[in-house]
RNA sequence: GGUUCCGUAGCUCAGAUGGAUAGAGCAACAGAUUUCUAAUCUGUGGGUCGUGGGUUCGAUUCCCGCCGGGACCA
């Protein structure tokens, strides 16, 4: 079925050209949904054509309503107020589609060709050397949403991760472990591996503080300090190590690092987001000191006289940006040119999107215009989705401060709260507990999930652990329990033997709003994914559902005498939550059918 | 110093491409359950859309200055 906004807009397009004799562009002619002060479904708005009928903004709109009218048989009056003209949609119109949808499972979804465009999203980016945090939970939350948004809207997707794996960072953690681990294990310890290994990055620095202070009571400068300390010394000689290959070395790292992988595997899936393919920062560095060599070789990079490597953005609009140090270690760039590079050998992709906090900017506008530089057609689709840090009332996470808000705990403090409330309730007392369980995960996470990507990925957003999130209003929760009691009603409505149907010819008021949200779904979705913003689909979701709920307290279903009435409001009922479910999929949010 | 983003109710956020009287939630107060799940619904109060200009039929939205805050690059 064509999409009604469009229809309206070339009939009136075609208006303008038969009254006026004019022509006019379909993008000029903004149609925008009727407010619920005035009579109509959708507004068209006539100031702009005021200058071609040379009218005034009532008669122009009285004008093209009346030849809209005449077109068209899905409209059935118009009115005018103001230069706005309002329309209304024959109720069949809108009956008709919800009759066409009412068997579709996938509502608002489109399935990809083999031949629709791939979209490579790459998102979470650890560090292998501690635990994920609050800003990792809003990055996570946001590539996953956007992966299935995106392909909802009708593209191949391939989620990938890239683990920055190797340098100083995960040697402090090695050296520590070695000079003062006595050979404990996460399992002999009974820590969680990314935690274990955390530890000893954190003693590490602790350490490190201590000789530090040491040698500055010698009389040293803080700076001199540094460069004296043995043990920092000796976490460089590790990372030389690594890079030749010795073999001990390299064996502690894979063990280390395989404990961190447990664990962070552990945090993924509690948090319901997985990856097509894992890249490894060990694995594609090289290929980055290769991607350099082709460079200079290309004369877009330089050599400066003390060996260091560069390029000259300058006439770009950008400073002059080194891709290689002096000892031929590489830089964070270096790496990521050969990742990219790898990435389009493995895959065909016609975008690759960068789920990358915004502080980051600059340094991917370096690495397309470099990529660009390089020759790769491919680095035209690249794309980063710059999102806005995670923020606490005291300011950014700071671990030198502890106020790093962990994703593990964090996690497990709404799931603890979900089952509070939930006992509280006292609603699920016939609950087997296994079933009870699964369900404060589903509130709690539903809670978390939807409390992050509500807020628009643009923008950085405030966090209160001590507040925690909500479990009333527009929160996860408010739209799961609404999707609950519809189930309910559906479950019910079963039992006393009354199906779904649609052969009514009239609705009221609150009946036809929820028919022109169910209506809007599809191009949300659409909208979302052009956007890489799954908070176009969660306030969505809010709308439709407070909507619902003004309709569930007002209107009886299963009390309804009229069988007619009765059988539409269940129909409808159930079109309602199917979109529900659609949309908390589409955010990686699970429903409950009971709560 | 240079680049860039942001500023909407006490708090957290919506307001796409400029459109009718700027909306929600939380918090405060007042109501609604013999009725399909009250994690719900209804109502009240709360705003110079940071500020001063400009563009036009019309600006929270676009442009320029200023104030305040963040990020990045040396």
């Amino acid at each position: 079925m064509q999409n009604i906004e469009r229809i309206l807009a070339e009939s009136a397009q075609k208006a303008i050209a038969e009254l006026y004799t004019k022509s006019i562009e379909l993008a000029d002619i903004v149609i925008q949904p009727t407010r619920k002060e005035f009579e109509g479904d959708f507004t068209i708005l006539v100031f702009p054509f005021v200058a071609h009928s040379k009218k005034k903004p009532d008669e122009t709109a009285n004008e093209i309503g009346a030849f809209i009218k005449n077109d068209l048989k899905e409209v059935e009056a118009f009115n005018s107020i103001k230069g706005f003209l309002n329309i209304s949609i024959t109720k069949s119109y809108w009956l008709d589609f919800l009759k066409l949808i009412s068997t579709d499972k996938e509502y608002g979804f489109v399935q990809p060709a083999k031949e629709a465009p791939t979209v490579m999203i790459e998102y979470s980016c650890p560090n292998s050397n501690k635990p994920l945090h609050l800003g990792h939970v809003r990055n996570n939350l946001i590539g996953f949403s956007i992966s299935r948004i995106v392909k909802a809207a009708c593209n191949n997707v391939i989620k990938v991760n890239l683990i920055n794996d190797r340098g100083i960072h995960i040697c402090k953690s090695m050296l520590a472990w070695k000079k003062w681990g006595e050979n404990e294990t996460p399992a002999s310890s009974g820590l969680k591996g990314d935690f274990f290994v955390g530890k000893y990055y954190v003693l590490f620095d602790k350490k490190y503080k201590e000789e530090l202070k040491t040698l500055i009571g010698q009389g040293l400068s803080e700076e001199e300090a540094d460069k004296k300390s043995l043990l920092m010394e000796e976490a460089h000689e590790m990372l030389r190590l690594w890079e030749s290959g010795d073999s001990e070395v390299i064996q502690l790292w894979e063990m280390m690092n395989s404990w961190v992988y447990e664990g962070f595997n552990q945090t993924y899936k509690a948090m319901g987001v997985d990856f097509d393919k894992v890249y490894y920062e060990s694995e594609t560095y090289l290929m980055g000191k290769e991607i350099v060599d082709d460079g200079l070789m290309k004369e877009i990079f330089y050599r400066r006289t003390d060996h260091s490597v560069w390029v000259d953005l300058t006439h770009d609009g950008l400073d002059e940006k080194l891709v290689l140090r002096s000892d031929g270690t590489s830089v964070y760039i270096t790496q990521d040119l050969g990742t990219a590079y790898l990435r389009s050998q493995d895959f065909k992709f016609d975008k690759l999107v960068y789920v990358v906090a915004n502080e980051q900017e600059y340094h991917f506008k370096v690495l397309f215009l470099i990529l660009k530089k390089l020759g790769y057609t491919w680095a035209n689709g690249c794309y980063h989705l710059s999102y806005g840090m995670v923020e606490l009332p005291e300011g950014k996470m700071k671990s030198r401060e502890g106020t790093v808000v962990d994703a593990d705990d964090l996690m497990q403090e709404m799931v603890d709260t979900a089952r509070e409330i939930s006992k509280e309730l006292g609603k699920i007392e016939n609950f087997e507990s296994e079933e009870a369980e699964a369900l404060y995960k589903t509130i709690g996470m539903g809670a978390l999930k939807y409390f992050i990507l509500k807020v628009d990925p643009k923008k950085k957003m405030l966090f209160n652990p001590r507040e925690s999130v909500d479990f009333e209003g527009n929160t996860g929760p408010f739209i799961q329990y609404t999707y609950a009691r519809i189930c309910s009603l559906l479950r019910k409505a079963k039992e006393m033997g009354f199906e779904a149907s649609i052969g009514v010819t009239d609705m009221s008021g609150k009946e036809k709003d929820l028919v022109r949200k169910i209506v809007k779904f599809p191009a949300i979705v659409k909208e979302s994914a052009n956007g890489y913003n799954p908070a176009l689909v969660a306030n969505y979701t809010y709308d439709i559902v407070k909507e619902y709920n003004q309709f569930y307290h007002d209107y009886p279903v299963l009390k309804e005498e009229n069988q007619e009435q009765r059988s539409f409001r269940i129909a409808l009922s159930q079109q309602v939550g199917q979109v529900i479910k659609n949309a908390f999929w589409l955010l990686g949010i699970d429903v409950p059918e009971r709560m």
